[in-house]
DNA sequence: TGCTATATGTAATGATATAACATATCAAGC
DNA sequence: GCTTGATATGTTATATCATTACATATAGCA
């Protein structure tokens, strides 16, 4: 099963680890991880829990790299497509990816209290079994398939 | 396993026995679906797919219901609440629930070309295996579940 | 070097959702 | 039938999330 962890890690190091992991695959897919790119990352890594678009956009005001709304969205559109960090969207916010390199369907345990959020893998047959593993009390899920119908992929 | 059809049926009977079915519902649950509630879950099961809250709006507005946003978010608080709607968290939309008045978790089928939605239930085992079954091509997985954590369920 | 893709800067706006407070309605108990 | 409290509705304003559109810059390649 996947890095359900929600307690404490050695955080600078796993921070370290996965910025090198998204530079190499970079490099193999011929992807710019630009400063300003690796510096979103590098803060959804340090937060280590979902924050908003917005939020994001402080952390790049307050350090001179933009300050306009697509200067975030832009960057986590970029993380987002390269696998790099998800967006969750029950709550309008994004996180960084936890098995980054790797393809695979996360399936997400979210604290509404503090915020925490726990990547497991969709593969993982139950989320119940995953959360009761873990120990979190599931109080709503989100279960969503996104793609297209019979009679659409006939259209097309 | 759930309804899941994309195909056609009888639309407006399918209207009528849902309307009734949550009408007892609140006779028994003591809640009270005034005409804008009623009216509300009458356009979602109408539209027959996800619509946006100000979608319901403009429906409102047309009909003299109001045109101020709190309108459209309280009757559908009210039917979420109920379990008489869903919100589609990945579309920022919102469906008349299939299978109203049983206690389910429920999942999703969005085709992100027609809008249409099909809702299984989660107990389902795998959102998958439903898919193949009708058809529906997977483009993108929404998991998540929202709940507490360990540490904050000890904390309060 | 000059061309073209891609990335970034910036202003304006669109889309989704809630806060806050006033008014109305309804049902229970007197 | 009135009072009262709870719930529902009306309305204004604002918060929050996200994109369009277009100008400018920069990197990689012919």
């Amino acid at each position: 099963m996947g890095n359900v962890v929600f307690h404490a890690h050695d955080h600078s190091a796993c921070i370290r680890t996965t910025l090198a992991r998204a530079e190499a695959y970079c490099v193999e897919n011929k992807l710019k991880l630009t400063p300003i790119r690796r510096r979103a990352l590098e803060i959804l890594l340090t937060e280590h829990r979902a924050i908003g678009a917005y939020d994001l956009l402080s952390h790049f005001a307050e350090e001179g790299l933009g300050t306009a709304p697509p200067v975030a969205y832009r960057a986590l559109d970029f993380l987002t497509s390269a696998g790099f960090a998800h967006k969750i969207e029950g709550l309008n916010a994004y996180i960084a990816c936890a098995n980054l390199g790797t393809k695979h369907a996360p399936a997400f345990l979210i604290c509404t209290n503090c915020k925490i959020v726990a990547e497991a893998d969709a593969c993982d047959a139950h989320l119940g079994t995953t959360a009761r593993a873990a120990g979190f009390k599931i109080e709503r899920t989100v279960i969503e398939a996104l793609g297209l119908c019979q009679a659409c992929q006939a259209a097309t």
